[in-house]
DNA sequence: TGATTGTTATATTTATATTATAACAGGCCC
DNA sequence: GGGCCTGTTATAATATAAATATAACAATCA
C-alpha cells in the first residue's frame, strides 16, 4: 500500500500513517487478516523512524483497528466496538459541522460529501 | 457564553477554546458583530493564561471568524471564503468517515447524525 | 487621568514528537 | 545451533509546541 507522509504538514507523523492505514482499512486495501508492514520496515519504506511507525501501530492496536501476532506482526483486525467509537466521531462532526455552517455550506452539500467519500471507498 | 475547558483532555486548551467559539457561532450565541470578551476576561473567566486565549483569539481571526477592533476587540465577523475551507473539510471528513465505516457504523447512521447535530444547531 | 483594549517581547516550564542506539525474547528456516 | 526476522522495551538526546508568567506599549474611551 502507498503510504505518503507529509514532512510540510503540521499534523504529528504518527498521526498521518495512524490515518492513512485507516482509510486503507475502510477503501478495503487492507483487509482482515492482513499483515502491516513490520514497524523496521515500515520506518524505512516512508523514511520515518522506527519508534514513530511503534507508536502509529500502538495507537491502531489501543483503537481496535489491529492485532499483533508475535510472528506475523501487526494484523488487521478490527474489533468493531461502535459504543466508544460514537461518542468520539459525534465530538468531531460537532466541531467540522460548526465550522461548515459558519462558512455558508449547507448541510445539503455536506450530504453530499459525505456521498462523494463514500464513493472513494468503494 | 459558558466555556468549558476539560484540562484531562488530550486536547491543546487553545484549541478547545477555538472550537467551542466556532461552535458557538454556528449555534447563533455568538453573533455577527458581537464582541469577545477580552482576552485577559476570558482567560480569568476560564481559568486559563491570557496568552492561551489570545492564541485561540489570533487563529480565529486567521481562519476568518473574527476581526480585531482596537477599541471593541475580537468581535464576530464571519468571512465567508468556502474554498479555503472546503479541502480543509473533506480532509478531516475523510478520515473520520474512514473511522466510523470500519467500526460498522453506516453511511445512514452519518446522516442520520448530521441531521441530528444540526437539530442542535437550531 | 485612569482604566481597558489588543499586541508584542522575553523567559521559563512542561509536554509531546521524533530520532537514535541498543538490547531482549520469541518464532522461523536453513 | 546459528542466523534472521518479529514486536517490545529501555534510555537518551533533540526539537518543537503548549502553557504560564511578568512586563511593557499605543490606542481608545469614560
Amino acid at each position: 500500500m502507498v503510504i505518503e507522509i507529509d514532512f510540510n504538514s503540521d499534523e504529528a507523523l504518527y498521526l498521518q500513517l495512524r490515518n492513512q492505514i485507516i482509510m486503507g482499512i475502510a477503501a478495503d486495501r487492507f483487509r482482515e487478516g492482513d499483515s502491516l508492514p513490520s514497524v523496521r520496515q515500515m520506518a524505512e519504506s516512508v523514511g520515518i523512524n522506527m519508534h514513530t511507525v511503534n507508536k502509529a501501530y500502538t495507537v491502531l492496536k489501543q483503537e481496535g483497528y489491529v492485532k499483533v501476532d508475535r510472528r506475523r506482526g501487526a494484523v488487521v483486525a478490527v474489533d468493531a466496538d461502535r459504543l466508544k467509537t460514537w461518542e468520539e466521531i459525534r465530538r468531531q462532526l460537532k466541531v467540522i459541522l460548526a465550522e461548515s455552517s459558519c462558512k455558508n455550506i449547507s448541510k445539503e452539500e455536506i450530504h453530499q460529501l459525505v456521498e462523494e467519500i463514500y464513493e472513494d471507498y468503494r
